[in-house]
DNA sequence: TATGAATGAGAGTTCATTCAT
DNA sequence: TATGAATGAACTCTCATTCAT
């Protein structure tokens, strides 16, 4: 997820945007506002636009259609995060660490950016059957990097050999991704990272051996 | 979830729900199914009538609107759910088997109806502004179940004392429903009710004190 | 125009009016209170029927459809209108006097029952082609009795011979009738009858050889 | 009354408008002429733009909706001949010769533009509750031209004193916008405004002191 | 006669997308 | 590149009318 979310994302933009140039990144940014706002459906194009400081015809000069960009939105944080995350976990040879990492690179990562977190809790779970299976792909990846942590675990013998590593995967990832969405839908924004630890302790205690 | 989904709501229906009466429960069915293939944007009220093996108009004889439908449709299935799951619960005196015995109803519940399953999964997740406090209301019911089998437990000393009781019920609640999520994108149809041990293994492992 | 209102025309009448029989009658009256009130367009056979305690259904025993509902209801009040005009002006010879007792029988007759004043003052010009032919003959048929009397006033030497019969005839209706759009657009309720002597002073004022 | 009509306005028009840039003005008189034709409620809005040579879209680029765009035309028209009338009738100081120049400036303006005199005699008469009063307001600021007139010829002593000022105003607007009515159903096309003359005499006639 | 559930055609309006400038 | 006026397909919902009971 991006590390940082453009200043005009959350303003009218269509004054401070306006001539600042790099247009791109800034429909990006506005789009991810407008959808985190009022989701993908309800988002007119037109918001898009102005909330960017551009012309609507604008946005497609950089965007196929909406579509592309809700997909473009999450692909970029997606794909960062995932760099992010495999270059870091690929330091830590604990794997309960590694999951321990993992959980907080995540929360922070939606913790620091509640648009982007809303688009992803939100309207990631769509049924346009292409999105579906275009989120499904990203989910397989992130899981995979958690799969390999629990299959590393068990073989180590310190995590429950008996555990389905796929389920148990799902377990983590569901846990993680449940606390963004309550957070997500609270009422007071609390910091999100700070639940990080709490998350890892419950599901790591679930797969270590006792 | 409904105790019975109608036969004819998987089908096209058109032909064979003609005049089968009880119009209500088939304008339902259809409609989660509707919902459930292309989501609820996408519906069109011409698809969900024709499913239904009725007229257009006849669908707003029995609902306000389109969003009426939905939030019947789930309404409904919840309340079944809740009422069933807190008699059944109220039956177990055991915190972790109660979570358990949870787990598997939720299992049970989805699990069976798939097009439910999917609307739950992807379509409760919007974001208008109305449907997002109203599933975070059925959200807090659910989670009251959990918290207070948690509560409970750590009473009794068989649940970790440290952990946030807030924070591992939506860990329980995350698991569960990550679960659903994976076999409502997957391929092969596999019975979901079938994962309710192993999930349940890995959070009461999380829970329980060594 | 119907000397009387029946009594439930202006109320819910679901409950008054039921069993007593005569639905014609009522759905009329209900008819033109809701015409009255929300205008033909806009008012919906069912508010007609719910009002006149009767079935939807049941309107259409009576009347083929929705504009000849309001047709009947012009064509009746209209015609006892005319039946009473023409017996009443029989039996004056005077010409000034006749035109005077007409104005004082136009203004009495909508004066009295306001929901049919508004009706003819508003929806009587629509413009349906087949309406608008419609109240251009009953409109005809007023005018004749005023041709009338202007013709025999100018023959007689008390109407100044070179006004356009035509034209003098529309002025003494457009009078009258302006009278009366300005009592139904009026706030306060005041007997309309009560202007008819102040309009026929200025029309005859306009017609008599000085 | 609007200075110049668009010549297409009464064509058929789709072929000869298009590309005549001025989207805005060839809308509204195309909207005047199919409501003159069909009357507002069974006016559709694509018969408007396809009389006017544009897409449907494109009315609402112009008016929020229907309703406004019957508003505007009949707002534009009539205050176009309100400021004309005030400043004519400034210049004459004769209290007659001001509601005789009146009556002519009513009927040419309507006289010269039949679908503008269809919209106005037919449509303005609706009782949606918000036309109503918006046309009523329009009623009294005429009626005050008419109105000052009588007061100062009453004071002047060339008017009868003992009229009612407000009837003998409505009597006025009465008799000719009869007139008008009159000419917009008759079958033949003969000029309006050469009635002026002979209503004039009329409704003056009866104003006048013996 | 009477009912009222059911019908389905119909229209206002929105908005993603295009394209002439 | 950038614009934004124009497009027109699409869709929800209403309501006059019908007809089985």
């Amino acid at each position: 997820m991006p590390k940082r979310e453009s200043p005009e994302a959350e303003g009218t933009a269509t004054t401070a945007a306006r001539g600042t140039g790099e247009k791109y990144p800034r429909i990006l940014d506005a789009a991810v506002a407008v959808f985190a706002e009022k989701g993908f459906h309800l988002a007119r194009v037109a918001d898009i636009a102005s909330r960017a400081g551009v012309a609507d015809g604008t946005v497609y000069l950089y965007f196929k259609n909406k579509e592309e960009i809700l997909m473009t939105a999450i692909n970029t944080a997606f794909n960062a995060f995932m760099t992010d995350a495999r270059a870091e976990l690929h330091q830590i040879s604990s794997p309960a660490e590694r999951l321990r990492r993992l959980a907080n690179m995540h929360l922070h990562a939606l913790g620091s950016n509640r648009n982007l977190a809303v688009v992803f809790q939100m309207e990631l779970r769509q049924s346009t059957r292409f999105l579906t299976t275009f989120s499904h792909e990203h989910m397989v990846e992130y899981l995979e990097l958690v799969r390999d942590a629990i299959r590393e675990g068990q073989q180590k013998g310190i995590f429950r050999p008996e555990l389905n590593e796929k389920i148990a995967a799902n377990c983590f990832f569901g846990a993680v991704d449940e606390i963004v969405t309550s957070w997500v839908l609270a009422e007071e924004d609390y910091p999100l990272a700070s639940a990080a630890d709490a998350v890892a302790n419950v599901i790591l205690g679930g797969l270590e051996t006792k």
